[in-house]
RNA sequence: GGCGGCGUGGCCGAGUGGUUUAGGCAGGGGCCUGCAAAGCCCCGUACGUCGGUUCGAUUCCGACCGCCGCCUCCA
């Protein structure tokens, strides 16, 4: 079984499953209030990547992943542009997607919206208040953390070592200074639902703890997000669960950082810290090779250098693919899901399919397996190479499930050739056969000019972009 | 102030108490090729500093230096 880090117990430990074979997983979704960053793409590339590596081992697995559109960064967005917090939520979460399917992550099983929720945060809400852990002040209704067992689990500090360097406002009206918003009230023109403490809307915290217990049920299996998530959010939504005596997630995973430059991220790279913008510049799919490259608890480097040694990485693994003429398995699976299991792939070369997941199995450990199938590619050459034909074909699809595994397409194709490229192709392979090389070199030259990469197979030249 | 993480060869990035290497990219040499490209083979003898434990440490312990993060909205 997958062993992940589980930052309550700050331990590795094996993934327990509440329904055997099933996997419950709820992944912190994006508030819709502007682009996509970096960041937001490494988690959803390392969760979308466990997710697909339980899917890979045969196991079931429901994702849920929430859409916050409803939050103060969108009703400050949306004043400042003079459009409702509709209107902005709806545009930025068509970019998210967009972007989320640039990067090959799997749509949620479920991706609830908080403004569908809503009733049922008043329902939450109001029995934290019955139950006296919740208290009304003059802008919203709080949660009492001091009244929550264990609170400070996932800060990994004790709660009176938090209060230390804490900074707590003058007029604050909280009891204690970690207190947080389960409700705020609605000032003038801000979207609000009515509630018992008058118009307003839920807290961030608690559209988590609704959405994932109705969706997944009590003692589901993993909740996961970003580093920076695991406080105060994620120990906020536990505080809830816990106040109301319901089981919450059994394992907490958080992958680490993304850093950019240095600190300077996006003073000198102009935007490059938007998701989208690296999309569009790069490879999409070597984003994913990045972050794959390290650890998912390190903190990786974005740089136009880190990018563009993925981007020849992946041609590495495009070549074999041209080699090989190997299918790009997620382009043929529906929804882009794996469609060879663990067992299917066993038959492709068994030994490296162990030790794939075994190193995956060993919290996950991404870079072990790229390491893995780099060697296997190296080995599918030799083996052709040497004319071990049936060896290097099985060498090579295993390549090909193991990156279909990690979600990572692998393309074969040499992209759309036009008429006019393909006839100075075919005049080059004419000067080649009649010997006159330099009108050969001539033609390659201006097949390059042309943007394409030239390469001399058995049967001709063969272009591709 | 409290807490946590990191420091590996030109770059990125794993890992381990010693004997055999991660892996990728770049670079050098060779093979293949009309020349290239792709591919294959070989090469660099790395582990922040100072101590300690040990027969032996990059790997364990301690101190120190440096970098980063959290404690506040944040993936």
């Amino acid at each position: 079984m997958l062993r992940l880090h589980d930052t309550a117990t700050r331990t590795v430990r094996p993934l327990e499953l509440r329904d055997p074979g099933q996997v419950s997983m709820y992944v912190c979704g994006p508030t819709v209030y502007d682009l996509p960053h970096l960041g937001h793409g490494r988690y959803a590339l390392v969760f979308d990547v466990i997710r697909r590596f339980l899917l890979f081992c045969g196991l079931d697995v429901r994702y849920v992943s929430n859409v916050t559109d409803v939050d103060d960064n969108i009703i400050t967005r949306a004043a400042a542009q003079g459009r409702t917090e509709a209107e902005v939520a709806f545009e930025f979460e068509i970019r998210w997607w967009e972007a989320m399917d640039a990067l090959g992550v799997l749509r949620p099983t479920v991706a609830p919206h908080a403004t569908e929720y809503v009733a049922d945060m008043v329902t939450l809400v109001a029995e934290l208040f019955d139950r006296g852990i919740a208290y009304e002040t003059a802008d919203g209704v709080y949660l009492n953390v001091e009244q929550v067992d264990g609170y400070g689990l996932l800060a990994l500090q004790p709660l009176e070592s938090l209060r230390i360097g804490a900074r707590v406002e003058a007029t604050d009206e909280k009891r204690s200074p970690f207190d947080f918003a389960v409700w705020k009230k609605a000032k003038p023109g801000e979207p609000s639902w009515d509630s018992p403490w008058g118009p307003g809307r839920p807290g961030w915290h608690t559209e988590c703890v609704v959405m994932a217990l109705d969706l997944l049920g009590e003692g589901f299996d993993l909740h996961g997000g970003g580093r920076d998530l695991a406080f105060p959010h994620h120990e906020n939504e536990r505080a809830q669960a816990v106040a109301l005596e319901k089981g919450f997630a059994s394992h907490w995973t958080h992958n680490g950082w993304v850093e950019v430059e240095g600190e300077k991220m996006s003073k000198s790279l102009g935007n490059f810290n938007s998701l989208t913008d690296l999309l569009e510049r790069s490879d999409p799919r070597a984003y994913r090779l990045l972050v794959l490259r390290s650890h998912y608890r390190s903190p990786i480097e974005v740089t136009a250098e880190t990018v563009a040694d993925a981007e020849k990485g992946l041609e590495r693994l495009d070549a074999l693919a041209r080699r090989f003429a190997l299918d790009d398995l997620l382009a043929r699976a529906p929804g882009g899901f794996v469609v060879l299991g663990r067992d299917a792939a066993q038959q492709a070369n068994g030994a490296a399919v162990e030790r794939f997941v075994a190193v995956m199995e060993d919290d996950l450990d991404t870079p072990g397996a790229l390491a893995g199938i780099f060697e296997l590619v190296t080995r599918a050459h030799v083996s052709a190479d040497e004319g071990r034909d049936e060896e290097a074909a099985a060498l090579a699809s295993t390549v090909a499930v193991l990156c279909a595994a990690l979600g990572l397409a692998l393309r074969a194709e040499t992209g759309e050739v036009d008429p006019a490229s393909a006839g100075l192709a075919q005049a080059r392979d004419e000067a080649r056969a009649g010997r006159d090389f330099a009108r050969a070199d001539e033609l390659r030259d201006e097949l390059v000019a042309r943007g394409w990469t030239v390469e001399d197979g058995p049967t001709g030249t063969v272009i591709r972009r």
